[in-house]
DNA sequence: GACCTTTTCTTGAAAGTTGAACTAGATAGA
DNA sequence: TCTATCTAGTTCAACTTTCAAGAAAAGGTC
């Protein structure tokens, strides 16, 4: 978008710079300690149960490639490879798409489901102990409102009709 | 740590799931955001970035590479494959450890220093824009605090001790 | 239909990450 | 000193991610 180029940079704050350090260190561990989590309880990493979560969810456990990539917040080209990664350990197979030709449907198969329906409650118990144990309800609340307004500001543009709330 | 043995696991109310999911959207997006700005402006990744800064603003613009790791939250392995991308780009040099034969301490060289100092407005307009521009300063203030509170308890233990407020 | 553009998904190579194995030097105890 | 153990850092192989390129089908427009 724009680049410094009108003035003297803004700088942060040294408020604002702890509460980026504090952001970056946080979300660094976080991540760290749930790709962790599953690499050791389901032998994948975290993004990937995120895409196994998505389709255990989705109308008939399946969903086409390009709305999963979408959702999933990665590209088409990651997805290709990770539904090949998890095609090849069973949890996942591809069915072409009857009503257009170009596309493929990603389905959660029965394997994959239950090994879905195993590891969740040592994934939940990870997400709760690392963040809702520690937090007040105020502070998830407030959470809550702050991701949704970043994760707003960072949508690919389009999607800000959806979100009247930007300012 | 303790794995869902005892009882029903205690799954994630509504809230708390679509706070995790807000979550994990705004911080995927955000990471991507920075990589892309900074492998365009930079040429390097976030997380080398974060290196680059780090030994800036260490005493000598260098830093032992266990040190180094520890701070920027990664493994020796990791860093030592960055420190290798990032010599042969020329921003940074290894230095033999005069106290300890083993030892490497990682140098910022001028180049690198002169690299951040041009890439550091475009990087601090990027993350205004992404974050501090969309938030009010009590929810600023508010972020802040819950981050050390995940953050610290996912220190690598030990660290605990310097945490009084963990509870 | 012929032509052009767009969309969908895959592929291959280069770059980055991980975890385990390994080398060399430091440390401590007998 | 001799030995065992620990620490610092690197390396290798397997895996994941990225970016650019490409094949195939869909959707206009004339």
């Amino acid at each position: 978008m724009t680049t410094a180029s009108t003035g003297e940079p803004r700088w942060l704050s040294d408020e604002e710079q702890s509460v980026w350090r504090a952001y970056l260190h946080a979300t660094t561990l976080m991540e760290d300690h749930l790709d962790r989590q599953l690499q050791r309880d389901a032998g994948m990493p975290h993004i990937y149960y995120g895409l196994l979560v998505q389709l255990s969810q989705a109308p008939r456990r399946q969903k086409r490639m390009t709305e999963l990539a979408k959702d999933a917040k990665i590209t088409r080209s990651r997805l290709s490879h990770a539904v090949a990664r998890l095609e090849k350990s069973g949890w996942v197979r591809r069915e072409d798409c009857p009503s257009d030709k170009r596309g493929q449907n990603a389905v959660l198969t029965d394997d994959g489901f239950e090994m879905l329906r195993r590891s969740a409650p040592g994934h939940v118990d990870a997400v709760r102990q690392a963040m809702f144990d520690r937090l007040t309800p105020e502070q998830v609340r407030s959470l809550g409102e702050i991701m949704q307004v970043v994760a707003a500001g960072l949508q690919p543009e389009g999607t800000d009709a959806d979100l009247p709330w930007l300012r």
